[in-house]
DNA sequence: AAGACCTCCAACCGCGGAACG
DNA sequence: ACGTTCCGCGGTTGGAGGTCT
């Protein structure tokens, strides 16, 4: 009886984007299905909440994250793992989302280069053969919950690897911090400041965007 | 020039917990 | 106490744009 309402998927024009701006202003960012309905938007709630939270919210940074900032998410990762609105939450301006997606490709970098070091200067128990894929070794690098593990390559059975401790590698603070400063210098070299690069664009739109709306006439 | 490959990020999904009736 | 609705979280996917070969 109730009929299915095909709902829209997929990238946000610019209109419904003013649309949702309107219908949040209007009625708050709450209550996300009847904002929904009430819009015309032919998006569930869900997608509605998101599409403010991670993007229309006029709170939000935009543009690259911030030395400072980087550092806060490696040093709040460290502390509670993939607790991704909680690490948003003491970073103004950042959502989950991007914090989300700014470790898994910092991480699978630095994983990466991670690697190449120690298949450079191999160690004593490095062998070239391994039953440890390299995409595995990454997983256990950058999805472990804050304690950045790396198996160690050469372990003889892969039947142990579900072990914990023995096989595994602490990646401590410290060489996180290495690798950082490291980026910071190449960026310095490269004469790129970072903090200039949060996009005007973004500026010039989302304001736009806010402004050009009347919104006295809508209260 | 063009196709393959890679990176980044917006958006979706499934789930669990809180709030409400 | 229980069912339903809503919200938020973490994981995953897909596509656009950039880079490499």
């Amino acid at each position: 009886m109730v009929q299915e309402e095909i709902m829209r998927r997929g990238p946000w024009t610019e209109e419904e984007d003013v649309q949702l701006l309107f219908y949040v202003k209007l009625f708050g960012d709450r209550r996300w299905d009847f904002l929904a309905k009430v819009s015309g938007l032919k998006r569930t709630g869900k997608s509605c909440r998101l599409r403010w939270v991670n993007y229309l919210n006029p709170d939000l940074k935009h543009g690259k994250m911030t030395p400072q900032e980087e550092r806060l998410v490696l040093e709040l990762h460290s502390k509670w793992g993939n607790r991704w609105s909680r690490i948003a939450r003491k970073i103004p301006g950042r959502t989950d989302n991007e914090i989300k997606n700014y470790w898994r490709t910092h991480m699978r970098k630095k994983a990466q280069e991670q690697r190449k070091k120690s298949s450079i200067s191999p160690s004593s128990s490095s062998s070239s053969s391994s039953s440890i894929t390299h995409e595995e070794n990454e997983r256990n690098f950058y999805d472990t919950g804050g304690i950045k593990l790396l198996q160690l390559e050469g372990e003889k059975k892969s039947s142990d690897q579900e072990q914990h401790g023995k096989s595994m590698k602490v990646y401590s603070m410290d060489e996180i911090w290495k690798d950082i400063e490291l980026l910071e210098e190449n960026e310095e070299k490269m004469n790129k400041p970072i903090m200039g690069s949060i996009s005007p664009l973004w500026d010039y739109s989302l304001d736009s965007l806010w402004k050009d709306f009347d919104w006295s006439s809508f209260r």
